[in-house]
RNA sequence: CGCGGGAUGGAGCAGUUGGUAGCUCGUCGGGCUCAUAACCCGAAGGUUGCCGGUUCAAGUCCGGCUCCCGCAACCA
């Protein structure tokens, strides 16, 4: 065997600006499961996980808080390394950006590359808002002032180090085709060498305009900008270039995957490549990006109050089921949905109807039949034949998809094997064996049988379960060490000890009454919501200010009529109207292209703030609002109930 | 033509290099009683979004079209 044993595996490392979600839970699950599963084949595993805490944002958000940034991110790490725990992530080590032995590493790498005549000073040229200290491209303006706070933005040209990426195209393109395996899967690969044909520009890698972050060594006026830092921590969190006591640990590089989310693959498949290309680092071996989350009623976001404390689910179902849901539920490489009773749906089927009661059925029989002890398998029948085969089969295939990063399948594999164990019992009728005394010795092989894929579903799902062994142990001690199991044993048909104990316990995985969720997940986030830092919340209908009289009289509401409606080119969501108000005719942008058709809207009088602030949306000015009651998905627009002349008065 | 994903039995999804369409849940019927109202068997249910092409053969390749969904933009 020539193969290294090293296995060097990464997640990205996360951007502490907010507590994560069920998003990054997810790809920190999927590599931890691939990290125990190589651990318990042997081999010399380094699993790295951390944060990336430099930047303007950070900064910025620090000080709004009258923080000092390095105070602010520390908080929010160590709920980031609490939350870790509480899913038994079991990462070697935990990254961060603003550590020195990370710092150290990027400045060499960063002196090597401009040694080498890669990195060079030139101008970064955008569109600068002052206040907001940002500079952005002229796609990203809102007709063209900032995005962020509406001002107006000047063309600076702002002094900056470039990496000369371009050179590397042909480079790159030879080694993704010399290497199908290099970006998987293969649409994301496609995605990427379209992406490169297109054109690699030379990269930005400083900035001035704001001071946290690394310093640039040569030029204490920069500092090293977004992915030049943080991509690097790959090689700093395994000690690369450092000349110190760390030194050991290089034999982990090259790294044999970055495991990532799809919306950051080109970061890893391009930039990074070309990074250690000049450097002259050997590549990794497999950058591999998964899809994202989608949640039923859309995407994630605090406004519609649906995102997923992975810390509430783990309270409510254990850590166990919410990993296996996880990897089992969402095609791996692929969007997916994701809803709290798909959970429930997937963990009652496998893991209480399947696993569990396979567990707790067998458990019961041998206390029942042989007074807790396992017995040796006395009388054999064929039928055991293929219950062998198909455990020795389901070995294979675990592995195999374990090895393609095809969590799906391979937790698929597992659970037929339990299903085939369940039917197992059912054909060979023990309750029937057990009336029979002449029948025990054939009565004991099928218990012994049923121990025996148990033990090795056992140790099958240990990567995705890691408290699941040391449960079942203590119902049925299979394992001297149920922490410690040896991925092959699951691959030899035998090793369960007869004698050992069996005793009665508590469900491994109790049934969930899927009729007694109550508005699970929303309510569960107002909790987190409460216990966290205060953060106001924005729309209490009930708990609303109350605002007197004149403040009311402030708005002037109209009766509007609707003359005038055209879809607002390039964009989805906007009707521009005119309205005749009274005499005076205006144009409105109104919101709400997706609930009515310009038609329906021709001729309906409406009601509107007229006195609003004129604004400018994608380009047209819009004078006043319409107002409109809405829910998640009905938006309904409001109209006088009789018929009244355009500019009547509301109030 | 901003970027990307998708359209497969009621629901959610698989379908490797083209060769009779599978899985889970649900539904209906049956069996069993060791077990967490769990388990096992059987059945119903799909002209694989539409049109055209390549081929002996296409869900699977090529072209066109329609519709959905994310990102981005955007809700005065």
């Amino acid at each position: 065997m020539t193969e290294r044993n090293t296995y060097y595996i990464t997640t990205p490392i996360y951007y502490p600006s907010d507590n994560l979600h069920i998003g990054h839970a997810y790809t920190t699950v999927a590599a931890d499961c691939l990290a125990r599963f190589k651990r318990m084949q042997g081999r010399d595993v380094f699993y790295l996980t951390g944060t990336d805490e430099h930047g303007q944002k950070i900064e910025r958000t620090a000080r709004e808080k009258g923080q000092e940034p390095i105070e602010y991110v520390d908080n929010i790490v160590i709920s980031i390394k609490e939350l870790w725990d509480r899913l038994m992530i079991s990462h070697d080590d935990f990254i961060r950006t603003t550590e020195t032995r990370h710092r150290a590493v990027v400045q060499k790498l960063f002196q090597k590359v401009y040694d080498q005549g890669d990195i060079y000073v030139s101008e970064y040229e955008g569109w600068y808002c002052t206040p907001c200290e940002t500079f952005f491209t002229e796609r990203q303006l809102a007709e063209g002032k900032c995005p962020d706070c509406g001002r107006e933005v000047e063309l600076l040209k702002e002094e900056s180090y470039f990496f000369r990426m371009g050179k590397y195209t042909e480079r790159l393109l030879a080694h993704i085709a010399a290497n199908p395996d290099f970006i998987q899967p293969e649409s994301r690969r496609n995605e990427v060498v379209s992406f490169i044909k297109s054109g690699l520009d030379d990269l930005c890698v400083s900035r001035t305009t704001f001071s946290w972050g690394v310093p640039v060594p040569f030029d204490s006026k920069h500092v090293v900008y977004v992915w030049f830092d943080a991509l690097i921590n790959y090689l700093s969190g395994i000690g690369f270039l450092a000349e110190d006591e760390n030194a050991d640990n290089f034999r982990y590089w090259p790294a044999d995957v970055h495991l990532m989310a799809k919306d950051i693959i080109r970061f890893h498949a391009v930039i990074w490549p070309a990074m250690l290309m000049a450097a002259n680092i050997p590549l990794p071996k497999k950058v591999f990006a998964h899809g994202w989350i989608m949640l039923e009623g859309g995407k994630m976001s605090k406004s519609k109050g649906n995102v997923v404390d992975p810390v509430v689910l783990i309270n409510k179902y254990g850590v166990d089921a919410v990993r296996y849901n996880l990897l089992k539920e969402l095609s791996f490489g692929q969007d997916g949905y994701y809803s709290e009773e798909m959970l429930v749906g997937r963990v009652n089927a496998d893991l209480a109807n399947d696993l569990g009661n396979l567990v707790s059925r067998t458990a019961a029989m041998i206390i029942k039949f042989f007074g807790g002890i396992l017995p040796a398998p006395a009388v054999t029948e064929a039928l055991d034949e293929e219950l062998k085969s198909q455990a020795a089969a389901t070995f294979k295939e675990a592995t195999d998809r374990l090895d393609r990063l095809d969590f799906t399948n391979y937790l698929q594999a597992v659970l037929r094997l339990v299903s085939r164990a369940n039917k197992y019992i059912d054909e060979t009728e023990p309750w029937a064996l057990g009336r029979d005394e002449n029948r025990k010795g054939r009565l004991a092989a099928v218990m012994y049988n049923l121990a025996e894929c148990i033990r090795i579903s056992g140790i099958l799902l240990a990567p995705a379960m890691p408290t699941y062994n040391e449960r079942l142990n203590a119902q049925m001690a299979l394992f001297a060490d149920p922490l410690k199991l040896n991925w092959d044993d699951a691959g030899q048909w035998g090793l369960a000890q007869p004698g050992l104990a069996v005793k009665k316990g508590k469900a491994l995985f109790p049934r969930i009454d899927i009729s007694s969720l109550d508005l699970p997940v929303a309510e569960e986030a107002e909790q987190g919501a409460a216990a966290a830092p205060a953060e106001s919340k924005s729309e209490a209908a009930s708990g609303a200010e109350l605002v007197s009289i004149e403040e009311f009289a402030r708005l002037d509401l109209r009766v509007a009529e609707v003359i005038a409606a055209e879809k607002m080119p390039k964009a989805d969501k906007l009707l521009i109207l005119k309205v005749k108000l009274g005499d005076e005719e205006r144009t409105v942008v109104a919101g709400i292209a997706q609930h009515y058709t310009p038609e329906e809207l021709v001729g309906k009088k409406v009601v509107i703030v007229a006195n609003l602030k004129p604004v400018k949306l994608r380009g047209v000015e819009s004078h006043g609002m319409i107002l409109a009651a809405s829910t998640d998905t009905v938006v309904a627009v409001l109209s006088p109930d009789k018929d009244l002349p355009s500019g009547s008065k509301v109030k």
